[in-house]
DNA sequence: TTGACTTACGAAATCGCTTTCGTTACACTT
DNA sequence: AAGTGTAACGAAAGCGATTTCGTAAGTCAA
């Protein structure tokens, strides 16, 4: 590799001293302007581009934020939202200047912690996606030695670090969409545990239904998040006697199975059942029916994630970002 | 923020010099096994990290190389396909030690192109998802100054710098398979266009199909890379009164496109005919009927581009990444 | 013409770490 | 006991930027 050309070259070639170069190429108000021109024209010419480590141990900063990608690459669900919670993180570091260093699970994580991790790593803030509510650290991130972002898990202990969607208002519009099409008996189809997405999917579902006077207990089932936890959950509700009329369900992957355990039992969707999922992956868009859900604006949920890093969210900014409902034909 | 602790503090306080902690803590030879634990214990205890920028300046090396995402954030297939890549990356690089730094299009990257960025931004080699062919800095690419690796995008000049799917091979294997099945005359639903991948898997079919003797020219067709393309392009083909037993899709947007086309004419998959796609994207499982595809190893290839970036690769591992059949019910 | 200001540049210290080289102390040989 | 070798540590010189501070030249007023 050639040696790179450093600063005391270029300031040889130009006979100045190194400082005035410096001083010139980052805009300092003593250098004058035809100073500034000839250097920042001739390091142009010559290739030249500042060193990021000496710089970043010059100024004390390393203006670098962490991604920690926590999630199973493995799961196409996963992938696609971890790489759209990307693209947000992307479009804002870009905003703000910053570098973007990916992390994912290996061996010096576990031994070292999250916390030691960024410390050896030299960012500034970093930002957890697929974080597991059950990670044995997750008590130990909220030391406050850097700002610490979380997409979809609450950190314990943390109040500015979590990022989800407006779960709450997504199950509403949901349900509100469901009734609105004539359903008058509602069931849930929910996800097994006590994560945060279960449990302010499942509460606001029964808080709307209850609202519109709707709610039926019985109507009201979980299952691992998984098509085929979905297909057997919603076979056993649907063999039933008495079974809703429409079925809110509280991810795409889930809807799709109740999807085909209606097509295993003949029941027509929407005519005899309406199905709604939430999440909009791409999936969704391709069953039959095609399923009417709800959007993440995992986009935005991103950026915000980088915005946070920064400083406070500005009051108008929620941590829970809004997403947009999107009728199909399933209901 | 609590001023970070520095070599010459842990050499303060252990009342050594701070040649001697960073020869313990590198594990030089010329240092005594006991100071060596010493070192290590109380820097553990004290939470003492080196700084990276400083230590990456005296290496004069960064250890990091850098990832060009320049898909679209938006599109579910190039999201999934993404970030697999990245799984695949971040793998490798855990194990070689190297730290991956994000890159996706900005303003800064336009002015400056690929090179000047990468220089700027200290990385010692790059990996490009989702390269344009039409990219105008492409050609600008192969000056050697960095290994460069593209995934699924040859770049001119360069010989080891790309990755891709065993394309000939599955579609070999695609056509060989509806051909086991009984078809006797086949379809070919290419991608427009003369991009890589476009020209192998057509190049591909028309061989195996020519090898196997049920090759006819006016079954191969082209569209757009969608789903709608597919569709359109599918309806086209299979409204002729003559029409292939079999119809092999280059992607499986567009077989799914075509899917939706023989169901709209009332043709039966797979009786009527048969439908193949290449990609194994989610929503290929669960289309009605499940689409037998070709599933990438994108993990693979995200492996193998880091492998490459650091030496040539072995002859034992080919540029060509190989595959697998997926059979479901379309065929 | 002199003193006070301002402008524009350079010398040198600094950031935190690595590495070379020199030095000391001790063991071993003859 | 003198000479040779080796092991273990420390002093100091980088690495390539930034920044503080000093200084020379030029401007202006009195």
């Amino acid at each position: 590799m050639a040696k790179r050309m450093t600063i005391s070259d270029l300031a040889r070639h130009l006979g100045m001293a190194e400082s005035t170069i410096s001083k010139a190429l980052n805009n300092r108000s003593d250098v004058s302007e035809a100073v500034k021109a000839l250097v920042s024209s001739t390091a142009a010419e010559l290739g030249y581009t500042p060193n990021p480590a000496a710089r970043k141990l010059a100024l004390q900063s390393s203006g670098t934020l962490g991604i920690f990608l926590l999630n199973r690459f493995d799961r196409p669900v996963d992938s696609y939202f971890g790489y759209q919670f990307l693209g947000g993180i992307m479009k804002e570091s870009q905003i703000q200047g910053l570098d973007v260093l990916l992390f994912s699970e290996c061996l010096e994580l576990k031994n070292a912690g999250y916390l030691s991790y960024c410390r050896r790593k030299g960012v500034e803030g970093a930002i957890f996606v697929g974080l597991s509510p059950q990670d044995s650290q997750i008590s130990a991130l909220s030391t406050g030695e850097f700002p610490l972002i979380s997409i979809d898990t609450p950190i314990p202990g943390s109040h500015r670090g979590f990022i989800t969607s407006d779960n709450r208002g997504g199950i509403e519009s949901l349900v509100t969409h469901q009734w609105n099409q004539g359903a008058k008996n509602l069931g849930y189809l929910g996800i097994r545990g006590e994560g945060y997405v279960a449990v302010s999917r499942r509460e606001s579902f029964i808080a709307t239904a209850q609202k519109l006077g709707c709610y039926e207990d019985k109507f009201v089932l979980e299952s691992v998040l998984s098509l085929e936890g979905g297909r057997e959950a919603a076979l056993m509700l649907l063999s039933r006697s008495s079974k809703p009329e429409a079925l809110v369900c509280a991810t795409d992957l889930q809807a799709l199975g109740a999807l085909e355990a209606a097509k295993e039992l003949g029941i027509r969707v929407p005519q005899d059942l309406k199905i709604s999922g939430f999440d909009n992956i791409q999936a969704s868009a391709f069953s039959h029916p095609p399923l009417t859900t709800y959007a993440q604006d995992t986009l935005a949920m991103g950026s915000l994630a980088v915005k946070a890093l920064r400083g406070p969210i500005p009051d108008s900014q929620p941590h829970f970002v809004p997403g947009s409902l999107i009728v199909r034909h399933s209901t």
